[in-house]
DNA sequence: CGAAGCATTGCACACGTGTGCACAGGCCAC
DNA sequence: GTGGCCTGTGCACACGTGTGCAATGCTTCG
């Protein structure tokens, strides 16, 4: 069903108020109409107020769809997302869409939680509205899809992803360095006999430092237990403490994710071990959670202001360069709390 | 710069397949293709499959800014909120995401937290993109732009704000009810001086949480202290209970969100108060945290899930009725957890 | 005073799609 | 055999906007 045709009514009951419309009122022609409301256009100081006074008048707005339609310049990025409650991915989430929007552009949001056959859908989905570019914090989109995307002139941004796979810029926390502070942390602090604990999901960054602590610790001769189950939560963190550590004799742990980190203190403390004398233990991401007091976790800072500002650069480049494969790796940080025994 | 006229290249580089495109290579016309893809429409089996092979190896999708220019049912819903890496809001839209997109709809996000002089310009901005709805989940809107949403035929719909101030559609938690519990189950508690603590920003559930409980324990004649400062964090709860507990005699508080809750719980030990002892607190949404194991806080549940229903199901009215003043209350629960003295 | 330059404005086309209308062709019933 | 009905298809218009091109009027310089 169509919007009827333009009845003799003086005004339209239904529907926005047009360009035509305000060039009727002002007494100008459309063009005049749109060429106020685009910069840099020729316009006469005096036809520019007349439009201005009557589009105010009027409630006029430009309609972005049209205007998107011809110009082919949109400010639409289109952005994927799961676990959009989780503490690290809703601050992310937080910070992309406040610098996307500062940089002028709007975020289209699709949650990929209920995307049980991947996000190559709702790539799909998203195309449909010709955005400028997609950003994606989740998922695996097959390479096939992204290379569509780049023939067509979107921009696509990995955040987090495997860069080896598929073109497109990559936004990547510099977990190599992460993991490293992780690791020589602990060692530090004299652990000897380690466990990694992270979830059963196989995201990128949960394989990758659980790799890289691994390897780490075998340099140094360190014996390492690996749990990895279930998602990537409190939960997971706090059933792994409980089947894991009773008479373990395990001294220090390195949780893949911050919310891990936290069940898992919890779990241990259940179970009556002291934190840090008996089990140090750390994290990775440094969520707000972790600075609370019941928890002071010590841990490895990843910020997520970097991480959309490092977004919105990648968006900035120019897109003429062919399919970049720019990739920008975010610094990381060692945040000492209370969680490690000290190193003295 | 408009994009270059079609040069004579049988395939131009840049840009999108067009229906044009697709009807050329499958030898019918642009009518046959635009039909193939509308649900309901008359096509043969045979030019379908034709249409749907040629678009397939040629990557069409159709331009939804161009079909929605015209048809003029958008399925994009504008989303605008802050906050949204608190626990609470990010799973609010974490949830009413998800349910957006199981009803086929999109949603555009606007994120409110830069927005110095109020959401009116965010709304304008929205309202560039013809969306079928906005839903505000932060700020105040001044009525009069509410109006002119619903005058242009855009739902409004107002989750948690006051809904006597202006027209749209309400969505509210059922404060009346909550609170109730709150005040019902410290007075249980046997907890005689009373203190409620919450932000200094006056949002709507704030302030209306605050004076229900005030009256509630007026009516009981107990003695009230309030306390409202900052933001609603953590950071404002650890400090509230800091300067406000030590010698105060207080043994009950309801402390108006849960981050605040969490907060005071973790300032109250730290003051050398026994929780539930010597006080009873009790908090209001249900985060996540709030069940963790160092925590166990007492509180009202309100759920998200139950929210987006109520969002969506707004949604799906008709339109044509006018501008509905609609209100939907959502069922709380008291959550007995371990921060509240038995009432025995 | 005339010519040239400049600012301003309107016309007309383009963007990519949905759909009413007319028309063609096949099928069925009388 | 012929008229009526139904299905399928193409033409053409509409949606609201940006902008190149030409025309108009004004200013300035020689």
């Amino acid at each position: 069903m169509t919007k009827p045709h333009r009845t003799g009514l003086p005004k339209p009951q239904r529907g926005f108020i047009t360009a035509a419309d305000v060039a009727r009122a002002a007494g100008v022609s459309r063009s005049a109409v749109s060429r106020t409301f685009t910069p840099g256009a020729s316009v006469s100081q005096e036809v520019r107020e007349r439009v201005q006074d009557a589009a105010r008048a009027m409630g006029y707005r430009v309609n972005r769809l049209a205007s998107n339609l011809i110009s082919d310049e949109s400010t639409l990025v289109g952005v994927v997302g799961s676990n959009l409650s989780s503490p690290f991915m809703s601050r992310q989430l937080d910070e992309l869409s406040r610098a996307l929007q500062r940089s002028g552009r709007q975020c289209l949001l699709f949650n990929a939680a209920d995307a049980r056959d991947g996000v190559e859908p709702l790539i799909e989905s998203i195309l449909e509205f010709r955005v400028a570019a997609i950003v994606i914090m989740s998922g695996a989109p097959p390479s096939a899809i992204i290379d569509e995307c780049l023939k067509n002139g979107v921009r696509v941004i990995l955040v987090n992803r495997q860069p080896d796979e598929a073109a497109g810029d990559t936004v990547v926390s510099d977990d190599i360095h992460g993991v490293g502070l992780v690791a020589d942390r602990l060692l530090r602090a004299g652990c000897r006999k380690l466990a990694v604990v992270g979830s059963g999901v196989p995201t990128p960054s949960q394989v990758r430092r659980r790799q890289l602590f691994a390897s780490a610790m075998a340099k140094a001769g360190r014996e390492v237990v690996t749990w990895s189950q279930g998602t990537s939560t409190y939960d997971s963190g706090l059933e792994a403490a409980r089947s894991l550590m009773p008479g373990s004799g395990i001294d220090g742990v390195f949780c893949t994710t911050d919310l891990i980190a936290l069940g898992f203190l919890d779990g241990a403390r259940a179970c009556g071990l002291a934190v840090p004398e008996q089990v140090s233990v750390m994290g990775y991401d440094d969520i707000a959670q972790s600075a609370w007091l019941a928890y002071r976790l010590t841990t490895i800072r990843q910020s997520p202001v970097d991480l959309a500002s490092a977004v919105v650069a990648a968006l900035a480049r120019s897109p003429d360069d062919g399919p970049s494969r720019a990739q920008s790796l975010l610094p990381v940080e060692l945040v000492e709390r209370d969680t490690v025994r000290s190193g003295a």
